[in-house]
DNA sequence: TCGATATTTCCAGAATTATCGAATCATAGG
DNA sequence: CCTATGATTCGATAATTCTGGAAATATCGA
C-alpha cells in the first residue's frame, strides 16, 4: 500500500457516498462477504450501478470477489483498509497530535 | 468530521496527486505552515493551479489559512486529519484485524 | 499615490467520473 | 439443450473536476 498512487488509488475509491456506504457495508458483513444482488438491495441501487462501483474498489484493492454458483461475492479487505490507515498515520499526521487520540481511542474501547 | 459527507469531502481532497504531495509538504512543515509561492515552487505548479487545489482542501477542513503581508499562509489541520483517520478506524475496520496493526507500529516505534 | 509583489478569481476547454437501460456472459437445473 | 437467474459489460449522456493563462485583488514600501 504505500506508493503514493495505490493511497490515491484507495482514497478515490472511498471518496464517493456509494462506494463509502458500500464498502461500510461490507465491513459489517466480515469475512462472509454478500452477493451483489443482496448489496444491490440493500443500497436501492441498479444492478449496472453497482457493478460499476464494485470493480472501481476492486481494482482499488478495497474488496474482493469469489463466486459461489451464480452469485458473486464481495467482501472487504481489510488488510488494504489497515494499510491505507498506516499509510495517512504515517504520512499525514505530525507524531503526537495525531497519533495520540488514536491511542486514547483504544484505552477507551 | 463523523458525518459521512464531510469525510468523503475530505477523502477527496487527498484523492489527487497534486493535493496529497501538498497535504504531506504541509504536515511536513509543521504549524508554521509554508506560504502559498513556495508551496507552488516546490510542487513546480503555476499559481492559479495551485490555488485552485489550496481552496479545495481548505473547503474541505484540512488545512487552514492565515495571512502575513502579502503572503497567504497555509497549514496542515492536524485535528481533521486525525478526525478523518479516527472515523475510518472506527467505521471501515473490522476491530482486531484493522486496529491491531497500528497498535504494533507505535510498540515498534 | 504609485509600482512591485503575492495570490486569487475568472474563464474556457480538456479530461475524468457517474448513471443506468439494454445487451451479453456465466452458471445451475431440468 | 433450453430456460431462468445473477451479474457484468457496453454505450451514450450528464455531471464533475482539473488545468493554466489573463485579469483582478490585496498589501507593502518609497
Amino acid at each position: 500500500m504505500s506508493s503514493a498512487a495505490k493511497v490515491i488509488d484507495a482514497l478515490a475509491a472511498l471518496a464517493q457516498e456509494h462506494r463509502l456506504a458500500l464498502f461500510r457495508l461490507l465491513v459489517q458483513s466480515g469475512e462472509a462477504g454478500l452477493p451483489a444482488g443482496v448489496i444491490a438491495e440493500r443500497l436501492a441501487m441498479p444492478a449496472s450501478s453497482l457493478s460499476f462501483h464494485l470493480a472501481h474498489m476492486e481494482r482499488a484493492g478495497l474488496i474482493r470477489r469469489t463466486r459461489h454458483g451464480r452469485s458473486l461475492i464481495y467482501a472487504a479487505d481489510y488488510a488494504a483498509m489497515n494499510g491505507l490507515i498506516a499509510y495517512l498515520t504515517e504520512n499525514c499526521c505530525a507524531g503526537a497530535s495525531c497519533v495520540q487520540p488514536i491511542a486514547e481511542e483504544r484505552n477507551a474501547a
